[in-house]
DNA sequence: CTGTTAGCGCCTTCAC
DNA sequence: GTGAAGGCGCTAACAG
C-alpha cells in the first residue's frame, strides 16, 4: 500500500486536509508545520496520487495528442514526428501531461476521437496527420475542448488550424523552374487522402494548366516514401517524352527520384532538374544538394501549442494560422538549354 | 456540467450503482435495463470519467514513456523516434494509455523519474535515450513499477534491458573491411554520454588495437548528426595521412561524411570506403548506396513492450534482451589495391 | 493557523 | 436483479 496523506496525518496527529495544504504550500500553514509534513512525507516515501487530485480539482492537466495516419506513412518518412517533438516539449513546459493517441486500437475500437477526449477529460487536443478519408472528421467539428488541427482545415467553433501555404510553396518552385527555362515539368504527387498533398498537386495543376503546360503523363502518384519516388520516377523516365524537371512533393520522394535518375544514366541537374518539398536537413548533404521548399515544422508546432493554450487558458477564439514555406535553391536545379 | 452516472440514474429512477453495472456490462443486470441505460447514456451524451474510474479501481491503465536525450540529438536524427512509433502502437493495442515524459520541464522541475511514475500511478515505464550522465539513473534502480530501458544497461529488480549488440555490429563492419584489405580505418564516434556510442567505439578500439592497427589520429568525435559527420570527416581528410576506410557510428554521420569526401574530390568507394551504422532506409537510395549495419528498431520496440507487459501482467522477472544487428553490404565499400 | 465536513464520479461490497 | 452505503485519495469550504 502506498502511503497516503492520511498516513502522514496520523503520524503527525493532524488533519489530512492540513497535510494537503502543507504539501501544496498554501499560505495559511505555518512554516514549521510545512517542514514537519515534508519531512515525514519524505521519510515514508509519500507521493501524491495525481489521479485523485485531478478528480477533485476537475482538472486533468492533460492534453491529448492524436497522431494519426501512421499506418500509411511511417517513421523516417513521417513529417508528423517533426511536430511531435516540439509539441512534446512545449506542452511539458506548460506543466501539462500529454497523452498520445494513435490509430491502432483507439480507432479500431471504433471510439470517436471526441469520445476519447471526453473520457480522458483532456483539456485540449492536437491532431497530427488527420486524413481526408477519416470518417471521424465530421464528428470532430463539435468537439467541446479547444483543438488544433495541423495541416488539415476542419471548421468548428473550438477548432484552430495550423498549416502551411502549399500553393505558395508550389508556385515558388514553379517560378524558380520557369525562370530557369523549364516547361516540361513533371510532378510526383503524394497520396490523395492527405490534404496538403492534394493542395500541392492542385496548385501545380492550376498553374501549369493556366499556362497550357500541364500534361497528364507527367504526373505520377507516390505515397511520400522513398521507394514510391523511385518507382514514380522510373515510370516517368520510361515514358515517351522525358521532362526537363521533376517536382516531388516530398524530399524523400525526391531522394528516391535521384536514384532512379542516376540509374537511368542521367545527371542532375545537367540532364534533368529536381526539386523536393519539406526542407529536410539531409537535402543539403546529398549530391547534388537538393533544391527544395522548406517548411518550418518547428515553428508550426510551437504555434500550434501556443494557439491551443490561448484557447484553453484565455478563452480566445479559434484561429487559422497559415505559414509560408520558403524555397531553398541548392544544386539540383539548373538553367535549361533550348 | 458533463452528465454523470447519477444523471442517468435519475432519469431512469434507478440507483447509480445499477447504472454503473449496466454500463460495465456486468452479468447481474437484466438485458432490458442495460439497453435502457445505454440509450439514455447516448441521449444525454454521457461519457465515463476515466479519472474517477481509475481512482476507485486503483489502476491507472497508463504506461509512462520517458523520451530523453532529445536536447542533444533531435528530430530526423534521433533514432529514438523509431522506437516511439512501435511502442505507441503496441501499448495502445493493449488498451493502455501512454503518457510521454520529456526532458524539458519534467527534468528541470528536478523531479525524479521515479517520482513522476509514482505520482502518475503509471503501471510501467519505458526509457528511451537515457544518458550516462543522467544523475537520475542511480535512483532508477529502485523503481517499483516494471520498467524497460532501451539501449542502456541499468540493473535493478524491476528493470529489463533491451538493446543491441554493438560490439557484434562493429566487428561485422571490421571483418568486412579487413576482408577487403583495409587497414587504415578511421572511426567517427558518437557522443560519450550515450552508452551505445561508447560501446561502438570501445569495440572498435579493442579490435583495432589488438591488431596493432589503432591510430588515435584516425578517430574523431561527432554527435550523431549530419553536420558533425561532415566536419569530422573534413578533419580526417585534412590530416597527415588519409584512411582508406571510414566507419561512422551512425548513418547520418556517414551521409555527412559522404559530402565531405566528395567535396575533397575523392570518390567513394574507389578512393575511400565508407560504412554507416543504423540501417536507415535512406542509405539504400544514396549514391553510392551505403554499406551499414542494420538495427531492427521495430522489433526491439515491440520486444520492449512485450517484456514490459509480461512483467506487469504475469509478474515475470526482468530480463536482458540483446539483439544482433546485421551488416548490409552495399556500394560504399570496396576492395583496396595495395 | 488548523480541524471538520463534505464531495469529486465511479465502483464494489452487502443487503434485499 | 436491483438498491443503499461506503470509500478510492485528495482538496475546498467553512468553522473555530
Amino acid at each position: 500500500m502506498k502511503p497516503s496523506i492520511k498516513e502522514i496525518a496520523k503520524r503527525l496527529n493532524i488533519a489530512p486536509s492540513t497535510v494537503s495544504r502543507a504539501l501544496n504550500d498554501k499560505h495559511d500553514i505555518s512554516q514549521s508545520l510545512k517542514e514537519k509534513v515534508n519531512t515525514v512525507a519524505k521519510e515514508i516515501g509519500y507521493k501524491k496520487n495525481s489521479i485523485a487530485a485531478r478528480l477533485v480539482n476537475k482538472k486533468s492537466n492533460t492534453i491529448g495528442v492524436f497522431f494519426l495516419s501512421r499506418e500509411h506513412i511511417n517513421n523516417e518518412e513521417n513529417t508528423g514526428f517533426k511536430y511531435v517533438e516540439v509539441i512534446l516539449d512545449k506542452i511539458k513546459a506548460k506543466n501539462y501531461d500529454l497523452i498520445i493517441f494513435s490509430v491502432d486500437s483507439d480507432l479500431k475500437d471504433k471510439k470517436k476521437y471526441i469520445d476519447i477526449c471526453s473520457e480522458r477529460q483532456v483539456e485540449g487536443a492536437i491532431f497530427i496527420g488527420l486524413e481526408d478519408t477519416d470518417e471521424n472528421t465530421e464528428l470532430l467539428r463539435n468537439i467541446e475542448v479547444p483543438t488544433v488541427i495541423l495541416e488539415k482545415r476542419v471548421s468548428g467553433k473550438n477548432i484552430s488550424y495550423v498549416g502551411s501555404d502549399n500553393e505558395y510553396g508550389i508556385n515558388a518552385i514553379l517560378d524558380h523552374l520557369f525562370q530557369l527555362g523549364h516547361k516540361d515539368i513533371a510532378f510526383i504527387k503524394g497520396p490523395d487522402f492527405i490534404e496538403c498533398s492534394k493542395d500541392r498537386f492542385n496548385a501545380f495543376y492550376k498553374r501549369m494548366n493556366s499556362l497550357n503546360l500541364y500534361r497528364e503523363d507527367f504526373v505520377k502518384t507516390g505515397n511520400f516514401r522513398l521507394k514510391s519516388g523511385y518507382s514514380a520516377t522510373q515510370e516517368l523516365l520510361n515514358g515517351k517524352d522525358i521532362p526537363t524537371a521533376i517536382v516531388a512533393s516530398s524530399d524523400l520522394m525526391a531522394i528516391g527520384a535521384m536514384k532512379a535518375i542516376e540509374e537511368k544514366g542521367l545527371k542532375i541537374p545537367d540532364d534533368i532538374s529536381l526539386v523536393g518539398y519539406d526542407g529536410f536537413e539531409i537535402g543539403a548533404f546529398l549530391s547534388p544538394a537538393l533544391t527544395t521548399v522548406y517548411q518550418d515544422f518547428q515553428t508550426m508546432g510551437i504555434k500550434a501549442v501556443d494557439t491551443l493554450f490561448s484557447m484553453i487558458e484565455n478563452n480566445e477564439e479559434s484561429v487559422n494560422l497559415v505559414f509560408k514555406p520558403k524555397l531553398i535553391e541548392r544544386k539540383s536545379t539548373k538553367k535549361i538549354f533550348s
